[in-house]
Order: C-alpha cells, then structure tokens, then sequence
DNA sequence: TAGATTTATTAACCTGGGTGAACGAACAGG
DNA sequence: CCTGTTCGTTCACCCAGGTTAATAAATCTA
C-alpha cells in the first residue's frame, strides 16, 4: 500500500506519527488531478475538502462589488488549501481557489479531517497548529498594508516566493501585491534602474 | 464565592459549562487595575497572560522602523485579549497593548489556561473557536485593504464601534484606518458635507 | 484660572497610484 | 504561417493621501 510521501513529511513538522497513524492519514487523502483554470472551489459552494498541493499552483480570489478580480494569495507545492471558514463552517464561499497550473492535489473530506483529530494521538494538536499558523499568516498579510509600501510588498513577494514570480501572470501579482498593473510597471522600472 | 459573570456569560456563547466548570474556571482569573496609559504587555517581553476586559479601553500597537507609531487595533468591554503569537510560543513580543483608560482585565497564566484546556470538557474546543475567530478577523482585516479606500475603513469603524469614536483620539483611529492625521480630517470633512 | 501642552484642523505643495487608451509583444488556434 | 486575442508596458491626466508647517481648539496642570 502507497503512502503520501510529502504530505506524510510535511504533517511531521507539525506532529509526531507512528507508522500506522501515518498508514491512516495517508489513506484519508484521494488524489485530484486539475488542468489549467479548473476551479478546487467555486464562490458560492460550500467547501468541502481540504487539500495538499502534491504539484502545481494555485490562486485565491474574489470579486468585487465593481466587477473586479482580487487575487489575493497563491498557493504551491507542500501548502495546504481550502477556505478554512467555509470548511469548518459549512458556510458558503466569497472566495474562489483556481489551478493556474495543471495540479495535483490530495484531498480530504471534511469527515475524515474529523477522523484525523479523533483517531490520531497528536491530531487535534495538528488542526490547533494548523488554525495558528493561518492566523499567523493573516495577521502578516494585514500588518504588511500598515507598515509597507506597495514596492515593498512587490519585493517582499519576489523574496519570498523566487520561484513564482516566473509561473504568474503580471496581473495576479499586481492584484496580490494591491496595485493595479500599470502601477507595478512603473514599480519594476524603478526597480530596474 | 464570587463569579466573573461578564467573563462567564462570554465564554457561553463558545462552549456549555456546568457550575462547577463555571466556578473552576473563575477561579483561574485574577482582576487587574490598570491607570491610564498603562500596559498590559510592552514591546519586548513574553505576554505570560491572556486577559478578559471587564472594563476600560485598550489599544494594539507596534513602532516602524521609522520611529513612527502604528495603532492597529482596539479592545473593549468584554474582548479578550493577549499577544496570542507571544503567548502561545513565549516569543518577545512585538507588540504593546496599552490602556487608554483606566481598565480592569481579569488575567489568567499560561499554566491556568492550559488547565482549562485540560479539565473542562469542551476546554479544547473553546482553544479553537477561539483561535478560528482570531483568524477570521484577521482575514478580513486584511481583506479590507485590498477591497476599502480609507473611507469606507473609517465609516465601518464607526458603524462597527459607534461607542468606541468618542472616547478615541482622532490620531489612534486614523493610524487604524491607514492614514495620517490630516487624510482622516479630510475625509470626516467631505463625509460631512 | 492662567499658562503650557497636546490634539485636531487647515493650507500649500509634492508624490505615487488610478484611469483610459494606445502600442507592441507574446501566444494560441486554425 | 497568419490572425485574433491576451498581456505587459507606456503615456497623459487626474486625484487622494503624504508632508510640513501654521493655527485653532481642547485638555492638563500648577
């Protein structure tokens, strides 16, 4: 019986597994596979997975009142995905989850995350340090429209993210980045000079 | 023996508590005064208590590098209240919360929340909601950057803490809302118009 | 209460991002 | 290989917020 090799890994940097637990977990997750602008979540479903990213590339957005597309995230290799609210809550989505790669991604439904926290010793550590580590990276995101400006944003997302830069198209990244796409034109131009 | 009944009630809109859970987890909170311009937690240390505002008015903030001071949140009557980062970890925080009016908060230690983790019933669970709303609205803290011109920031500050805009100086808001003095006063000036 | 300090507003000027449109490059599909 | 579309950049113009400084109002405090 195959096992999840990089989920297994990844999941042990949260918490400690025995061979058995990591059988179990492993058996939880089936495969999807997505082409390019397939959709893991449409606004307006409720989610009902979570998922690993075993390969490809993922974008977050939502639509404005005004029409307007806001790509406000990215997710790669090794992350996780849903829309952690609509998850737990089975409320029903603003927000949109789209492969803007051909993707792999593993998948869980919401029961068997429950299986997870019950059956596994450490497991509802796992969601706790899960929850945490989303909280964390929200307050980020937050903090860095209080404290930078948008080139430094734009140099924070090319630091951070060396690899993405060269799978997202200009106008995600301005949209991630909270500028319109002349605006990080002008902003890789005076990078440039 | 006396209950925290405000800190009760809220903690009843999380979880189910019989009375004895209701007496034993009152009993893990001790009332703290604090004078104007107090704090709960400096910039610099270890945030070694979570606390539950009974009374008064506090403010989050951080200093850029620039020097300059940067009032990112508000926490009043019936909030909890912590560096939740800082607390969890034990890590300096970066933070400061400080009173802006004479304030009680009943404070309870790490080791007192983590009994009640352990000896409630539903303890764990109300971790979670806990954390889960945390990340929440630091999702749409975020969010409000990417969808809100300042304006619409500050007329949902005011709609959302109607209470809270008289016993605030003009400069703590702006600095919530992501603009200097003078912008707020701008725009409170075409609002009023 | 008077004087000192803090806070809020206003003005003038500057800067950076938004808007709409044009252009060229890259790309996809037939 | 050609053609239509999409995408990134650039331009000109506009506007909102930043900056600095002056002033007025409110608050402290002795």
């Amino acid at each position: 019986m195959s096992i999840h090799t990089n989920l297994i890994n990844v999941i042990g940097h949260f918490i400690r597994m025995d061979e058995d637990e990591k059988q179990f977990i492993s058996s939880l997750f089936v495969s999807r596979q997505f082409r390019k602008n397939d959709y893991f979540l449409r606004q307006g479903q409720v989610c009902r997975e979570a998922g690993f990213i075993e390969k490809g590339l993922i974008r977050y957005y939502s639509i404005k009142d005004s029409g307007e597309e806001l790509t406000f995230d990215f997710g790669k290799e090794n992350d996780f995905t849903c829309n952690y609210e609509s998850f737990l809550d089975h409320s029903v989505s603003r927000r949109s989850i789209q492969c803007i790669e051909p993707t792999e991604i593993l998948c869980a439904s919401y029961e068997n995350l429950q299986l997870i926290y019950s059956k596994v010793k450490e497991g509802e550590k796992f969601g706790r340090l899960i929850c945490e580590q989303l909280y964390v990276y929200a307050l980020k995101k937050a903090t860095s429209f209080y404290e930078d400006q948008p080139e430094q944003r734009y140099l924070h997302f090319i630091n951070n993210y060396p690899d993405l830069q060269q799978r997202i198209p200009q106008y995600y990244i301005s949209s991630f980045v909270g500028v319109k796409p002349p605006s990080l034109s002008r902003i890789r131009k005076r990078l440039a000079m």
